[in-house]
DNA sequence: ATGGTAACTTGTGATATGCAAGTTACGAAT
DNA sequence: ATTCGTAACTTGCATATCACAAGTTACCAT
């Protein structure tokens, strides 16, 4: 028996629940929960490790940190290998579907300097990076 | 007693729970639900009532448009006015900051189209509209 | 009186989130 | 050999949010 081919390689997947085929919807059905795209910035401006995680100021709790990795890391967002071995420790990066919401992020950062008070302008190399696929 | 003024005209209200002064995880404490951003699509394609929020495709349950309605106006992103009395009836748009969201939406939406199988391409008004702020 | 429509509200169970504490596997220090 | 420290988690439990179905209100039309 084959099992159908789920997909284009670099193809996201999103398990089968997607409300409809709208790519707004079917993207939030991905990332849109509360933690997903803080992960996704953190991963974009170089964090690699759990800790490094539970770090940033919006303070992660950690099971929803373990929870959101193995979602993001299934749906093909970001990938997990281990750095050392003897204790095992891993670091997790972003594949090229991960990388390439990066204009999400900086739209979203342009939104909110323009329309919410008191937020940080990301350092400029953020704002112009481009993401490479 | 005179209210301190909460901000510039135009500007958005998160409510005081933020996580953090980064402008994505700001955005997110104020869109960041599952429902909000497919409500500003539907307000950025010309639906402005109840009844035509509820027969988009993705099914929002009435309870949970009734509040998101309410907290996106309660936001700023979102302005409520009758459009006839006898009986009362309402029609929501969107302000100028929700309006500006319209590049996010765009960025999710190549983001999608790109990365997840079989989402529907935008109309081509959609994906070359610029926002009037 | 009966039926229809728009815009909601209410009740209830399911799912997701938040917080604190505990666990595992190791290396290093005492 | 025991204790300490660190990274990367897991578990338990309380609270909050969501989903689904049904009910409500205020009208106009027949």
């Amino acid at each position: 028996m084959i099992k159908p081919d789920k997909g284009a390689p670099g193809n996201v997947v999103s398990g089968g629940r997607e409300r409809s085929s709208c790519p707004i919807a079917s993207t939030l059905d991905i990332v849109g929960d509360k933690w997903s795209l803080v992960l996704v910035r953190d991963l974009l401006t170089g964090k690699q490790r759990f800790n490094q995680f539970c770090d940033s100021p919006e303070g992660v709790p950690t099971n929803l940190l373990a929870a959101r990795l193995r979602k993001l890391e299934a749906q093909g967002i970001v990938v997990k290998q281990p750095y050392q071995t003897r204790p095992v420790r891993y670091a997790y990066t972003l594949t090229p579907a991960g990388r390439a919401l990066l204009p999400v992020l900086q739209e979203m950062s342009r939104w909110a300097n323009s329309y919410i008070e008191d937020t940080w302008v990301p350092p400029e190399p953020f704002m112009s990076m481009k993401a490479k696929l």
